[in-house]
DNA sequence: TTTAATTCCTATTATTCCGATAGGGATATA
DNA sequence: TATATCCCTATCGGAATAATAGGAATTAAA
């Protein structure tokens, strides 16, 4: 399951790849038209500038904006940061590796072999899809 | 991420089918050879059973065995009675379908869109791989 | 017929994670 | 200087997960 903050903060950024121009949007604006929130929002937004998706402008008519181009923010690396893992489990985790308590030999997992399988489908598409082709 | 519940579902499965015969194997034969705490074990084998995955024999000598042939039981069903909804987001899921709070229109939300796709690359593995292709 | 081994069932506990909130600090603009 | 905004940390309640407990029911074998 998709927590709400990987939601939220998708709808965010593409919120703000529907602006015209790359002022700042503030914080309220999205909250408001996407109906988040608005505290939980900024968490998510911080943590959206803190790891170089979003650029952010303090004080009055400050806000947020996109740093790059929607068609070069692909999904895969937004899913890392506000989800964490793409893969189901630890252990086939390419970013996140862990390995598995039981499982004397990951090699001979039956569920190993699977989910390789399933995040490599799901890779497929966060690598391509870019924040462009969700508009 | 995959619950335990899961997970170690899976591999008692496939344990199971790993059998030679259909005779009843014992809850403790499994957990101890793939490290599953016991009585853990004994609740997701209860559920399986409920499920019409696996019968059951009481009583001495008893233990749980497999209904079908495992080239018959494929994923998705299983991954929904011990998992839930294979989609990652409820408005996207087919058999736990659930609206979204915010999210006026479904079909204008781009996380809608993007996780039908994910939704259904996953479930053509599920839907295709049976126990026996995990072996 | 008794004993031991096993599944069946319900309840409970411990722990972790998630979603949300609170409150004030820092900063930029008008 | 006043105000609007982001910035940061801390905290909280509730839900879900993982695991445990304890005994009832059933069956096979001694």
């Amino acid at each position: 399951m998709l927590s709400k903050k990987t939601k939220y903060g998708l709808k965010a950024l593409t919120y703000l790849a529907r602006q015209e121009g790359n002022k700042p949007v503030q914080i309220s604006a999205i909250s408001e038209s996407e109906n988040i929130s608005r505290k939980f929002l900024e968490s998510i937004l911080l943590t959206l500038r803190k790891n170089g998706f979003l650029g952010s402008k303090k004080g009055k008519n400050g806000g947020y904006y996109l740093l790059k181009d929607p068609k070069d923010i692909k999904m895969a690396p937004i899913m890392r940061v506000l989800e964490g893992p793409i893969a189901m489990v630890p252990c086939v985790s390419l970013n996140f590796y862990e390995k598995c308590d039981d499982c004397p030999d990951e090699t001979a997992c039956a569920v190993h072999i699977l989910m390789i399988e399933v995040r490599d489908s799901t890779l497929q598409i966060f690598n391509n899809k870019s924040l462009a082709d969700l508009l």
